[in-house]
DNA sequence: GGGTGAACGTA
DNA sequence: CGTACGTTCACCCA
């Protein structure tokens, strides 16, 4: 029986603290006795992360013994450009050996080698043992390093953000393999050792020659041959790139005098660790130490359990021929839950499929669509069409490449990365490596020994055997969250109608969008001849900085609010500036700006529709850490509303020629109500069931006066109190929008309060178990988690609490939308009706709807969407219908 | 060309 | 110093 594959975690000490120095501001990171801790708190955070995640065997961390190396023996100027270390930095990285010591990691350094050549070395070993590695490193020459047995996690946008550089996203980044990455480097140069490329050329150029001729051996044969200023560069530089080359090449066969086995964790010194975080003053980081460390032995454990169960493996790939009889592979090997992956384009309206894999009852297949005997290519319809058990990574995608040859993929039974979704909602990516290298711990390469392939033709199979393995995983995780149904009940039905309404687009009238495109355009022309009058020259318009120079500097105008990088031009601040100064320019520049955003939405939108005459957007299912859907390419959730020039873009959406009209139902004030059901707050579930105005009711319960004497100005100040509640304002945020004293909102929110006091209570409660349990979870049971919360960042735990307090409304009501657009499908389609979903917007869905359908359907959708849930107060729907979506606006 | 910040549209 | 998104532009860097 084959376990768990070994894993060792290398990490490039010095370059990681680095980053975290400066990833981190240390102004936040200081000890009471003004010890900088920035450093040690970034590394150990993304160390403990890593324990965490990847639940590495083997540990070490490398370090540079100085900046003395055999490099700078070569290249006295290695890394010369390199300032002196910050005097905060210092020491850091002594605090930190000493918490790897305690923490029973081992150290490794070698006289006259930097820490990269050490994780080369181990890169190199390891998997000779049949471990994977992971190596951390902040240094791009460790790209080299990377095959499907070692994956480097380099640094983002945090120093706890890292990517997972696989070959493929080397190779993606790039364009170059991860071997010829050192010769890509070398012509590029690398300023941050002091390291100069070929002037001109870049990471594109250098990739490009090293394609064309074969890497630099190639190029550097060819010299002659490379024409232009680039060719005549390279050859002027040539030593230099050769040196560049000489240096990052990382030695891979140091003696270290450790053995593998020495470098298992060992146990911890507790006692000196405690020491070692009181000076620290770190608490909360503390505890996830002690947890990860004392978890090690629960880990063996669980993978033990693991093995027990049945292992997937694969005894065989067949590759596609046109000889061989896919059909019997099929009913041999498929007729049971099989994976299925796929290469080729997801998107609706660019749709391809060329490689498919499938995995099923200990066999793979792997076949290229586009050249399947017809025979070969019937037997795939019959058995799709016969509703087979499908696990699927993104099964939307999957459907619409699917449809590009014409075959109609069904709803997968498991989608690994919608469960991946659901178990953690607010990671931003859930590509197939990423939810593979989090739930199986795993490199794409690194499958069983026994099922290790090298070839890449069986590619597809074999990420259909780890799919086939992720399966069970997630199951699992989203079994204990109680999330299965979820997944079985919710996100998937629900891909399947995002798939349908993405393929059927929304009509455009060209005719409108053009004229309203010509008038914008004159609009902006205008706008900008009277900006540049009023000032006397021309300038920019689109540019802050510039914007910055004329309004405080030419025009000597009040500073506004301070932004990151200076003052602020935005709407707001020009109108205020605008009612103090009266000046021309700022009218001109504010036309300016609503025209030509509006004028660029409207060309985009342009462009955007298809040969007939639609615009097909792409719903993002797995984006919204609170469970939205999201609408991209274009964006079709953020069309123009309010404004009556923005409302003629929604004119421009039409039914098509088909269709008699579009119909909009949109639930009314659905978080409101949430809030009320949630809240159990008798006074707002009274408001709503009073049947009137809700605001105008709730004012009157608020100010203490009859309903119909709250005036038009009590009533929008209750609608702002009420809705910023829901997102955490202050009373500081209140004032603001109100335009009222701070004092003043402070009084309106305490008697709101005083009012509605189950709402408070409510809200406090989220917050508090949130802080308790670590996450929040929505009607439906849709959990996100906020390890923000334990930040020592006041900014950072204010901010996850104000995502939290939310988390449970905004997530409930897409909860219920998402239940609601299910059902309303499944009516249409049971109803055998024409009329079609075509898009979602949050708490509104708009409808095409067929001649003869309307009333029928608007009968239909109001029950369904009144459906999903009891709640104390009804879910009220109201719905409009017209020609365009501004018509169909109630 | 890639990444970031400002600004702004929606719910 | 109000949640959740996506898009655009300018700007900075390499």
């Amino acid at each position: 029986m084959s376990q768990d594959r070994n894993t060792v975690l290398v990490v490039d000490g010095h370059s990681m603290a680095f980053r975290a120095f400066y990833a981190l501001p240390v102004e936040n990171f200081t000890t009471r006795g003004g010890q900088a801790t920035n450093a040690v708190y970034g590394f150990i955070a993304m160390l403990v992360k890593l324990l965490e995640t990847e639940r590495p065997s083997h540990v070490a961390v490398a370090f540079d013994l100085s900046r003395h190396s055999f490099r700078t023996e070569e290249y006295p100027e290695y890394k010369g450009t390199r300032d002196e270390t910050p005097e905060d930095f210092k020491g850091q990285v002594e605090v930190i050996e000493d918490l790897l010591a305690n923490m029973g990691i081992r150290t490794l350094t070698k006289e006259n080698y930097e820490a990269d050549d050490i994780l080369a070395t181990l890169a190199a070993q390891a998997p000779r043992q049949g471990m994977r590695v992971l190596l951390a490193s902040g240094d791009r020459d460790t790209f080299q390093l990377v095959t499907d047995e070692v994956t480097v996690l380099y640094p983002g946008r945090s120093a706890s953000d890292l990517q997972y550089m696989t070959p493929e996203a080397v190779e993606e980044k790039y364009g170059v393999t991860p071997q010829e990455y050192p010769d890509l480097a070398a012509l590029v140069g690398e300023t941050s050792d002091n390291l100069p490329g070929v002037p001109g050329v870049g990471a594109k150029t250098a990739a490009q020659w090293i394609n064309k001729f074969g890497g630099l051996k190639g190029i550097l044969e060819h010299v002659d041959d490379i024409g232009g200023k680039r060719g005549e560069a390279l050859r002027e530089n040539l030593s230099d790139v050769e040196r560049n080359r000489r240096l990052n090449r990382l030695v891979d066969d140091l003696d270290l005098d450790v053995t593998m086995d020495q470098l298992r964790l060992q146990s911890a010194d507790f006692d000196a660790l405690d020491q070692l975080f009181d000076t620290l003053e770190f608490s909360t980081l503390r505890k996830r130490v002690y947890r990860v460390l004392g978890r090690e032995a629960d880990t063996q454990r669980a993978s033990a359990i693991a093995s027990d169960m049945p292992e997937l493996v694969m005894k065989e790939v067949t590759i596609a021929s046109p000889e061989t009889d896919v059909e019997a592979w099929l009913s041999s090997y498929a007729s049971g839950t099989t994976a299925l992956t796929f290469e080729g384009n997801g998107r609706v309206t660019e749709a391809d499929l060329s490689v498919v894999g499938l995995y099923g009852n200990s066999h793979g297949l792997v076949f290229d669509a586009t050249r399947l005997t017809s025979k070969q290519e019937e037997a795939v319809t019959a058995y799709l069409s016969g509703h087979p058990s499908l696990i699927i990574h993104g099964g939307k995608a999957a459907e619409h490449a699917f449809a590009s040859r014409g075959w109609k993929l069904p709803p997968p039974v498991f989608d690994t990365q919608l469960a991946a979704y659901l178990a953690r909602p607010d990671r931003r990516a859930y590509s197939f490596a990423e939810v593979v290298s989090q739930f199986l711990g795993e490199g794409m390469g690194g499958a069983e020994p026994a099922t290790l392939f090298n070839t890449n033709d069986k590619e597809p199979a074999e990420h259909a055997l780890l799919l086939a393995r992720l399966e069970p995983v997630l199951r699992d995780v989203l079994n204990t969250q109680e999330a299965l149904p979820l997944l079985e009940s919710m996100e998937i039905p629900m891909q399947t109608v995002l798939g349908q309404m993405e393929r059927a687009g929304i009509a455009m009238d060209m005719r409108v969008l053009e004229e309203l495109s010509q008038e914008l355009h004159g609009n902006v022309e205008r706008a900008r001849s009277d900006a540049y009058t009023a000032i006397g020259h021309e300038a920019n318009l689109g540019s802050p900085k510039q914007l910055q120079v004329i309004l405080f500097e030419e025009l000597g105008m009040p500073k506004t609010r301070k932004t990151k990088t200076g003052w602020t031009t935005d709407a707001e601040a020009l109108q205020d500036l605008f009612a103090r100064t009266g000046h021309p320019f700022l009218e001109a520049l504010l036309r300016h700006r609503d025209s030509s955003k509006l004028m660029q939405m409207v060309d985009s939108l342009i462009g955007e529709v298809q040969p007939d005459g639609r615009i097909h957007t792409t719903f993002q299912q797995t984006v919204a850490g609170t469970g939205r859907i999201a609408s991209s390419d274009p964006n079709l959730q953020n069309i123009p509303a309010r404004s009556d020039t923005g409302l003629r873009v929604r004119g421009a959406f039409v039914a098509g020629d088909e269709y008699a009209s579009l119909m909009s139902v949109d639930y009314s004030q659905i978080e409101m109500r949430i809030m009320a059901h949630l809240s159990e707050d008798q006074k707002l579930i009274d408001a709503f069931n009073m049947g009137e105005d809700l605001h105008r009711s709730m004012a009157a319960m608020v100010f203490d006066v009859p309903v119909d004497e709250v005036t038009a100005a009590l009533r929008s100040r209750i609608k702002a109190t009420s809705y910023g509640l829901a997102y955490g304002l202050s009373a500081y945020g209140l004032s603001k929008q109100l335009g009222i004293g701070v004092d003043e909102a402070r009084q309106l929110r305490e008697k709101y309060f005083e009012r509605f006091g189950g709402v408070g209570r409510y809200l406090q409660e989220v917050v508090a178990q949130a802080r308790d349990t670590g996450y929040t979870e929505t009607m439906f049971g849709r959990r996100r988690y906020f390890p923000d919360l334990q930040s020592t960042n006041r900014r950072v735990v204010e901010m996850a609490e104000r995502a939290a307090l939310n988390a449970p409304i905004q997530g409930s009501a897409a909860d219920i939308i998402k239940i609601a657009t299910v059902e309303v499908n499944n009516r249409l389609q049971q109803g055998h009706y024409r009329s079609r979903l075509l898009l979602q917007i949050h708490d509104e869905l708009l409808l095409e709807i067929a001649e003869g359908e309307r009333e029928e359907v608007e009968q239909l959708a109001r029950e369904a969407m009144a459906s999903p849930v009891n709640m104390s107060v009804p879910l009220e729907v109201a719905v409009g219908v017209g020609h365009s979506w501004k018509d169909a606006a109630h």
